[in-house]
RNA sequence: GGGCGAAUAGCUCAGCCGGUUCAGAGCGCCUGCCUUACACGCAGGAUGUCGGGGGUUCGAAUCCCUCUUCGCCCACCA
């Protein structure tokens, strides 16, 4: 039987951790069992991105994840909770060429084949990393059903969901203004570019009219925010009812400083209010301009002058002077060379929207270009019903608005990338004189589907959210008809944060439905974000971070688990202070070490394995017995509907208080004497607390496994070898008893009274003080007579002892029933002395009132006294008045 | 321009389908205790006009309006 010494008196996580994690393993208890019968649970996972190991915001969404896995696995459910990693291709690519770059080489300088070579080696080493760190924090992930993003069976996935599409006629190539990145050298999506608040200039430009008429003036002027775009201008228009205009439809005017000759036109998109209400067309770099072109001027070119790496295009229509400057610098020239000119009209300064890519933070270009879109409206119409429906829901709900009105205002998404890191574009251009067949196929190809010709295959890869949204189905085996797809989709829960609602969450219902005609998940529950103390999200740069390693290592995985669950209503931040880890996972360490102390007092205490509870003689109970077992089986049942309702943080708090607050500060004080032997009843109690802790121990799992899983080992009683695989606690109604909780409430009412009492007089913590209860309200009950064994013996432990007449020196209080608690306290303390002191305490604050009451005369009679001084002199001065009057009551009690 | 969220004890946050956990938790702070499970502990204690103002109600931290201050998302005024 275990004892006492085999359990360090602190705990310390890393000495079982490992050991621990790896007995799950060995016995299997993550592995999801395809034909155990049971009903499936499933969690997949946010597969984090192979391009850097995972920081706190993965602490917390993984450990969201482990907590509701756990949770359902012990309540019977086959619970899978799908591991692994995403590709994220634009990410890592950026990763990988930034190695090169500190050896001065670029991507092109290495080739394509070397370069993605030399990218799989950087995944293999972070994705072992990430492994390894959600095993650190001890994740029940189903490890023999990792998944990558871009393994062969995943990319049979994508391929097929791209012909699939294709031939469905959602998939097309379109040519049109995407957002290109000029650092990165790819088209990105609505979404990859976004918007941020940039404060610029509004440029005044003046259009010389060519041939003005003897009414036109002798130039128009155009506000812009980027003059260098104006060589790319095909038109300048006005609104047709904009009277200022009236009858400039149809001049033509020279694009300055290079004499190209462009025509004036009307559109009604053109903001009358806006700049000079009249607005220059280029169609290659703006994705607006580029549709106004389309109506107004179908036929004309739309010259790009712009580089790819948004330089000024080597372009008859640009200056010679500034080809090849990049565009800041070009606008900076342009405007100097139009004030010479005296071109320049006024520059104002401008706030306005920039787009920038998300992954490199380099302002986008747009820029007209050929690319494969997905048609999102007919995806889009299925999972917006769902969420009409209920059958996909948001925790918290609000979160729905957003994915509704995203879905709502969807526009065609953008999917081919310019990069060499990902799935490659399953189409082949048919290379043959006069045909320009695309070739679109699962297998690679090597003719033409039309001619037979030869063929080239796109270069560009997918962007990687069109792999990702794939997950739920792609994991488990799809397109093949799998044995796990059948059994594990649909999943059920899905744990994410709210800022990829529209890359990830929306595309992935959308593809659910269209694909398998079924909801991907239920429940998308969001996490919030973990901030610095200045709210600032994590990020690297800032250096702001915290490894989830470094926190294992020093504080245990339990502690961090602990520390982010109950920190974390559901979708609110999570706040935390680099600058202060100990306060930060003080909480949760604390609680673990407590856990484990209990455990160590229970085993030091066993005499071989008790009786199990339900063999017991419940005669023998006691009212704290009693009490226990009906708040243990209270507690469980609060935990799950807490659990139920996604309250995590209220569950794990539940569990928190009932084993600290009731289970060790109040049954296990009131045991003691029975288990030491100076009390009858110590096997019924034994058993009770082995009951209990089990309880508990297993309502706690899903938060703390660790030191959970190790305490379960050595408690005796329990009928799983492992608590991960242990049942959760039913629902016990014989062990409900109201009258114990609301009398053991009385009897912890009346110890507090008697505590305070003791701390308030200064009872030396050795003396034995004689209680007194009145007679009337306790005394003549036949409960009484049970409570005041029960009383006595906590009285014991706290050292009082109930004796004596309720008369004479001593303290006094009332309970919550009317109780009146005697503490005669003669005997226990100098009464003279503590007169005297009390007194002496009271006398001094007399004074500071006198002073005080001076001051406020003075003020009184002061004009323009500062009401705060006022306030807070009042506030002292009421304060003292108060303390004074307690003193008073305390002196009278003590004969004075 | 539109939408959403937040403001509660020194700090970080719960509570917010109105009235018995209603002013709370953890950390920090003050006092006394190394009581043989735990000083990562035990006992006791202090601290808040629940952002400002108005309203609804018998009653509001909790509902409505408004203001202030922060934060986020969406958006084709170039």
């Amino acid at each position: 039987m275990p004892t006492t010494t085999q359990l360090a008196p602190q705990f310390d996580p890393s000495a079982i951790e490992s050991a621990v994690y790896g007995r799950w393993l060995d016995a299997g208890v993550f592995t999801a069992d395809r034909d155990s019968g049971r009903e499936p649970y499933v969690i997949v996972i946010p597969p984090p991105n192979v391009t850097a190991v995972l920081h706190m915001g993965h602490g917390l969404n993984n450990t969201i994840q482990d907590v509701l896995i756990r949770f359902e696995r012990m309540r019977g459910r086959e619970a899978l909770w799908l591991p692994g990693t995403d590709h994220a291709g634009i990410a890592t690519q950026n990763v990988v060429e930034r190695i090169f770059a500190k050896d001065g080489r670029s991507r092109h300088d290495v080739g394509r084949e070397a370069f993605v070579e030399r990218v799989w080696h950087h995944v293999h080493q972070t994705e072992g990393t990430i492994i390894a760190q959600l095993k650190a924090m001890g994740f029940s992930c189903d490890w023999t059903r990792t998944r990558f993003t871009l393994d062969d069976g995943y990319s049979a996935a994508v391929r097929h969901v791209f012909v699939t599409l294709h031939q469905d006629g959602l998939i097309y190539r379109g040519h049109r203004v995407i957002h290109w990145c000029p650092r990165c050298h790819t088209s990105l999506s609505d979404e990859e570019a976004a918007f941020e608040d940039t404060s610029g200039h509004l440029y005044h430009i003046r259009y010389q009219v060519v041939d003005p008429g003897e009414t036109d003036p002798a130039f128009v002027t155009v506000a812009t925010t980027r003059p260098e775009t104006m060589f790319g201008d095909i038109a300048l228009v006005y609104h047709p009812e904009d009277d200022r205009f009236t009858g400039r439809s149809g001049l033509t005017v020279e694009i300055p400083l290079t004499g190209v000759r462009i025509p004036i036109g009307t559109h009604t998109a053109v903001e009358r209010e806006f700049g000079t209400g009249m607005l220059k067309i280029t169609p290659a770099h703006d994705a607006n301009d580029f549709d106004i072109a389309n109506t107004i001027l179908p036929n004309a070119p739309h010259p790009v002058i712009l580089t790819e790496d948004a330089r000024m295009a080597d372009d008859e229509r640009v200056p010679a002077s500034l080809r090849g400057l990049d565009r800041f610098d070009a606008r900076k020239r342009i405007v100097s060379m139009l004030e010479a000119s005296g071109q320049l009209g006024r520059v104002d300064p401008h706030a306005h929207a920039v787009r920038y890519c998300y992954r490199c933070h380099t302002a986008v270009e747009p820029r007209l270009s050929d690319q494969w879109f997905v048609k999102m409206q007919p995806l889009a119409a299925p999972a917006l019903v769902a969420h009409h429906r209920g059958d996909v829901r948001f925790v918290p709900d609000r979160w729905g608005k957003v994915y509704e009105q995203w879905l709502t205002e969807i526009r065609d998404w953008n999917i081919s990338r310019q990069l060499w890191w990902g799935h490659r574009i399953p189409a082949w251009y048919c290379e043959a004189a006069g045909c320009d067949h695309i070739t679109v196929s699962e297998r690679d190809v090597d003719a033409c589907d039309a001619c037979g010709g030869p063929v080239r295959q796109d270069e560009d890869v997918l962007d990687t959210w069109f792999s990702s949204w794939l997950w739920p189905f792609a994991t488990l085996g799809w397109p093949e008809r799998t044995a796990d797809l059948a059994r594990f989709y649909p999943g059920h829960t899905l744990v994410t944060a709210p800022d990829i609602i529209f890359f990830w969450v929306a595309r992935m219902v959308m593809a659910g439905y269209y694909f398998l005609d079924e909801r991907p998940f239920d429940t998308v529950y969001m996490n919030g974000i973990v901030r610095d103390p200045q709210h600032r999200a994590f990020s690297k740069s800032l250096g702001n971070g915290i490894d989830p390693l470094e926190v294992v290592d020093a504080y245990g995985a339990d502690a961090l688990r602990y520390t982010v669950v109950a920190g974390a209503a559901a979708g609110t931040d999570v706040i935390m202070d680099r600058g202060d880890m100990d306060a930060t996972f003080a909480a949760g360490r604390h609680f673990a070490n407590k856990v484990w102390n209990l455990g160590r007092f229970i085993l030091g205490n066993l005499d071989g394995a008790p009786a199990p509870v339900g063999a017991l003689d419940t005669a023998q109970f006691e009212l704290a017995d009693r009490w226990i077992l009906a708040r243990c089986q209270r507690i469980a049942a609060e935990t799950t509907a807490a659990m139920e309702r996604f309250r995590l943080n209220d569950a794990v708090r539940t569990v928190y208080h009932f084993l600290w607050d009731d289970f060790a500060d109040w049954y296990v004080e009131q045991v003691k004497p029975r288990l030491y032997g100076e009390a009858s009843g110590g096997d019924v109690a034994r058993a009770i607390l082995c009951h209990v802790f089990r309880t508990a121990l297993t309502l706690l799992h899903p938060f703390m496994p660790f030191v959970t899983e190790e305490l379960w080992a050595h408690i005796p009683g329990g009928d799983e070898p492992m608590l991960a695989g242990a049942a959760w606690p039913t629902d016990n109604p014989a062990l409900a008893d109201e009258e114990a909780e609301t009398r053991f409430a009385r009897v912890r009412e009346l110890i507090s009274a008697v505590r305070t009492m003791r701390a308030e007089y200064g009872v030396p913590p050795a003396a034995t003080v004689p209680i007194v209860t009145h007679p009337a309200t306790l005394d003549t009950t036949e409960a009484f007579n049970a409570e005041q064994r029960t009383i006595e013996r906590l009285a014991k432990a706290s050292g009082l002892d109930l004796l004596g007449p309720m008369t004479g020196v001593g303290a006094h209080a009332v309970l919550g029933d009317g109780t009146a608690v005697f503490v005669p306290l003669g005997g226990a303390i100098d009464v003279t002395q503590e007169c005297a002191r009390l007194a002496g305490e009271r006398t001094r604050l007399e004074h500071q009132i006198e002073r005080v009451a001076a001051k406020l005369a003075n003020l009184q009679f002061t004009e323009r006294a500062p009401a705060d001084v006022v306030e807070r002199e009042r506030a002292k001065e009421h304060t003292w008045r108060e303390q004074c009057a307690t003193l008073g009551d305390k002196l009278r009690a003590l004969g004075c």
